[in-house]
DNA sequence: GTCTATACTTCGATAGAC
DNA sequence: GTCTATCGAAGTATAGAC
């Protein structure tokens, strides 16, 4: 019988995605993430002992999150095909679920794992691995042509990540009438990779509308 | 016959570049960006005002360049299909010639122009106009399928950019064992994009390999 | 476990001599 | 134009009461 007050640390982990998203690890502020989150900032302390650690603890789950779902495709006996269409989609998914998955992960990058420790890169690299796993059945079964995975992987993940992660700026741009993208739906764009990885993975045109040559 | 004394600005600029890259807005620091340039912290206010202004002379002056490049590539009357392997070749050219441009546009997308003027976001917004212009150009020969230049934009500079910007982290993950990518070099990356924007992009596979059907 | 108050540090920016 | 010295704000982290 303890009771009322929600948990905390749930509650901290979704500030903190919000205010290092928006900010950055350096721009974002504890007592930026206390506020959102409706604790105390030395609470924040209390439960993680650091800055770094939340960020950590934040990466980790998101990371621990992605895998898990490309790894839920990967093994769910479908076509390469469409395990490729689904794998764009869950990630377009768990975006509109985590709004600030796909800027955490620019920045992530674009730092160069700077703040992780080794089991973070490791919930990182769970990713990569995971739709790996998708792109070698897919050139076992002739039906992707011959790739390296990884690099497979970038092409796919970067322009989801990055047109997700740039939803402010394209809004920006379209409202100051910079840019012509009203058009260019979330739906349009994920519609438009999943075409474009399929096309560009087919292990030739006369593949691309039978699996059965 | 003033003298001896290189410039400045510019050496200002290319130290912001390193600073800004590494550490992001928040975290570069101007005393960081002094030392790299071997100038006075006092230069820096005297010659920008302020590591906004810096910041924002920094973005205007990689923007324009690389748009300048993409704008010479869609006006320079070869095919489109050619046009877009060169499109892809300059975007690594530029990145061997400026290693920090990568990283500086993922952070700036994930920070939804928040540092940016007006001026500045123009400056930004001419690098996807200059792509638009190639593929309007490949769908209007009938050699690209119909598709929103700005989707286009987007599956094309995001594996480039996240791939190169991903240098730092992609060493740390080979080197603590976590991802085998020893065979994953930049050229070989850069030639799969062009191979992968090149079947997206085609109009069709009988297309796709005479621009005469 | 939770809160208030504060110690300690770092950073952006400027004053003022030369 | 260039430098040294420094101010004031803001930030991470903690002490200590409850």
């Amino acid at each position: 019988m303890a009771r009322p007050q929600k948990v905390s640390p749930e509650r901290i982990i979704a500030a903190a995605a919000v205010e290092f998203a928006l900010r950055g690890y350096s721009g974002a502020r504890v007592d930026g993430i206390a506020r959102r989150a409706r604790v105390n900032k030395a609470m924040l302390y209390y439960h993680f002992g650091s800055k770094q650690a939340i960020y950590q603890a934040l990466l980790r789950s998101v990371f621990t999150s992605v895998a898990e779902r490309l790894r839920a495709i990967a093994s769910s006996g479908t076509s390469p095909t469409e395990m490729l269409n689904r794998a764009v989609g869950a990630l377009a998914e768990f975006t509109g679920e985590h709004p600030h998955f796909p800027a955490i992960m620019l920045r992530e990058v674009a730092g160069g794992g700077t703040h992780l420790d080794r089991e973070t890169l490791a919930a990182l690299t769970a990713v990569p691995k995971a739709f790996s796993a998708i792109v070698l059945q897919g050139v076992q079964a002739g039906v992707f042509r011959p790739m390296h995975p990884v690099a497979a992987y970038f092409t796919m993940i970067a322009p989801i990540v990055f047109y997700m992660a740039a939803a402010p700026i394209r809004k920006e741009l379209a409202e100051a009438r910079l840019l012509d993208i009203a058009a260019l739906s979330p739906d349009t764009f994920v519609a438009h990779v999943q075409d474009t990885m399929r096309r560009a993975f087919s292990s030739d045109p006369a593949r691309q509308r039978r699996s059965k040559p």
